[in-house]
Formats: C-alpha cells, sequence, structure tokens
DNA sequence: CACCGCATGTAACGTGTTACATGATTCA
DNA sequence: TGAATCATGTAACACGTTACATGCGGTG
C-alpha cells in the first residue's frame, strides 16, 4: 500500500498530474525505487474511486488529480500507522533456511554461510557508494542507511541461525518431531 | 514467492496433500506465518501447470502431490538465491518519513519518535516472549530472532534519520531543489 | 514528413488475501 | 441423525509488474 498513500503525501502539496508524481516520488525517495507509471494511472483510479482524490474532469492531456478532505484524513492515519509486527512479514530468507533444513542433500551451514557472504558484499557495496554520494543527498542518504541497518540485521541473524544450529545439530533432521504446543503469535 | 517454493521443499521430503502442507509449513516456521489454505491450492494448481509437481491423479478426498525432477532443480536454485538488494525493496516506513517532509502539517522528528516508541514496544514484547518460550523451540526462536534483529534494525534507522534531518533542518522543507544528478542504484 | 518525448491509459499476468461452497468422514 | 472436522476447491478483490497502444506536440 506505500505506492496509493505516497501519491497521496505528494497530492497533499497541490495538485499534480501522472507523470509528475512519478516524478516526484522517485525523486523525493532518492531514485532509489523506480515507480512504473501504469501503476500511478490504476492507483489513481482507485483512489478517485474511494473518494480521496479528485480529477479536474478535464480530459485533456494533463489530467490534473487533487486530494479530497477524506484522502487528508487518510493520509495522516498512515503516517502515523506502525509497520504491522504480529504476525510478522514473512521472510524470505528465513524461510529459505527453515524449510531448507528438510530438503534432502542440502547442507544449510554451507547455505547460512553462502548466504552471509552476499549480504557482507551487498554492504559493502552500500558503504563504498555512500561515499560517492553528494553529502546533501538526504533522501538517497537515508535510503541507504536503511538498507544497511535491514542487510547488517540480516547478517546478525544469519550468525545466530548458525549458532542455534551448531546447539542441537542432528536431532530434528528430517523428524517430524512430537507435534509440541506452540506459542502463537497474536493470531485471532 | 516464499510461499511457492516452501511448498516445493516441503514436498521435496515425499509426497504430501493440500491440508497437510499447510499443518507442516506452520509447524516448521514455528506457527509464525498462518497460511491460507485456499492459497495451498491455487499455488499448487501453478506449480502443476509449471510442471514442477505432479498429481496423483486420484481427484479424491485427498489430492497427493509429488515433486518432479525439475521441481527439485529449481528448488535448490531458490535455496541459494539472495534476496534481491538492488533495487532495495520498498520500505514502507522510509517512504512515510521521506513523503511526511512535503506534507503540510506534519512533524516529522515526532513522528519518528512516534515509531520509535512503537518499535521498541514490539522489541520488548518479543523479549518478553523469549522468555516464555521453549528453549529448544529452533524454528520459532530463529522466527523471533530475525523479527528481534529487523526492528532493532529499523529503531537505529530511526535515529540515523533524525540526526540526518537535524543537520539540514528547513531547506528543503516544502522546496523542490535543484533537480540534482542522482546516482540510481543498479537499475537495468 | 518522420521521429522523439510527453502523457495517458489498457491488458495480461503473478502473488496474496478473504470469504464462500462442496463433499466425505467421524462420532456423540 | 446431526454436528464437527477434514479436505478440496472457487470467486472476488487488491496490489504490483511488464508490455503494449494511443494521441499530442515540437524539431530535424
Amino acid at each position: 500500500m506505500s505506492v496509493r498513500y505516497a501519491l497521496l503525501a505528494l497530492l497533499s502539496e497541490g495538485s499534480k498530474y501522472g507523470l509528475q508524481l512519478r516524478q516526484e516520488f522517485e525523486d523525493r525517495t532518492g531514485d532509489a525505487w523506480p515507480l512504473n507509471v501504469g501503476q500511478v494511472y490504476t492507483t489513481l483510479q482507485r483512489l478517485e474511486r474511494d473518494g480521496l482524490v479528485e480529477s479536474d474532469g478535464s480530459d485533456g492531456p494533463q489530467n490534473v488529480f487533487s486530494i479530497t478532505p477524506e484522502g487528508a484524513e487518510e493520509l495522516t492515519a498512515w503516517l502515523r500507522t506502525p509497520p504491522d509486527v504480529v504476525p510478522p512479514p514473512r521472510n524470505e530468507l528465513v524461510i529459505k533456511v527453515l524449510v531448507g533444513t528438510r530438503v534432502p542433500g542440502v547442507d544449510v551451514p554451507e547455505l547460512l554461510q553462502l548466504h552471509r557472504r552476499r549480504m557482507v558484499e551487498a554492504m559493502q557495496d552500500y558503504t563504498h557508494l555512500k561515499g560517492e554520494m553528494s553529502r546533501d543527498d538526504v533522501e538517497l542518504g537515508l535510503v541507504v542507511d536503511s538498507e544497511l541497518f535491514r542487510i547488517e540485521a540480516i547478517v546478525r541473524w544469519l550468525d545466530a541461525a548458525d549458532a542455534r544450529l551448531k546447539k542441537l545439530p542432528p536431532p530434528n533432521r528430517g523428524v517430524t518431531g512430537p507435534r509440541r504446543r506452540r506459542i502463537r503469535l497474536g493470531v485471532r
């Protein structure tokens, strides 16, 4: 839902049209997240359908949109809404490791080391990039920071996973276990 | 694409049917990620269509699926594929902050503090949960670890963002800037 | 004129979500 | 018998992606 509300935010500054919204979205996120133009138009249609945005009726070559009061309200609510934390968003790497332990012929510690190497390389690339960046490019700086912290967290998790798996190595390799009662992370 | 390959991984252990796959997916990810049954069936259809999985023909009450050699190949490739890093995945919180700086009436530093509070609370909840967890619940332990590291990285980013925004406070508040040349993160 | 850039859209597809409908089996 | 549970599926929808089609205007 990021795009939907990002467009709303850009429109809260003033009325804009499609291509302009794409341009400004990319500018204001440091050119880090290319945005497909098609998605801008379909998202604007949905926003209009939901009454969060109004079209300037002019079906001319520049179809200008403005935010409505309801749109402004939803926007400020969204800005203060924290990202969902229970249930946690699915984490592809974590799933890889967890289901990987049951795939015949897969060496999980080796898998952890492989991904660790890739992640460290990515961090080096980003760190190098930071050196080349203009010091006052706040937007790109923030995006790169977010990636660096995020990837660093992945590396730490890979190390923790390695340690955890070393502690109880083969007992549940291929065994289905006694179906022990589990804690459900705040669902229903 | 996590679910698609997770099912493939579970099938690499042996043939299974729909509900069983959901059950095992949830077991093996520590019950942290509830999986909708409907998605299992549609995903199995697509896997079959793509030749990665075979149905046991028996359209009976238990429709059993097995992995094909092509499926096994795709699976091992997926396990070793690192998560995409350029362009970075869109980060909803980062987008909130970046576009929030242009929304009239929004106090960004206050926004950062609000989200920081929420994230710290989430970390406390997870830490508390770890204390209540069975020590040998590897799966849930790994998921909770991944969330703790992930959220901690968010908190660090919020602090870094706060510092960055304090350094150059109002110059680009509402101003569109000179459209400076930017580094593109390896796209195209 | 022909081409390019701007601008708007549509179509097809993939993943994911929720909700609903349909049988078969088990058991009080 | 009737209700719960197991098991399979479908429908409708949201978001996102890629690719394609259309129209307008300026410029060589």
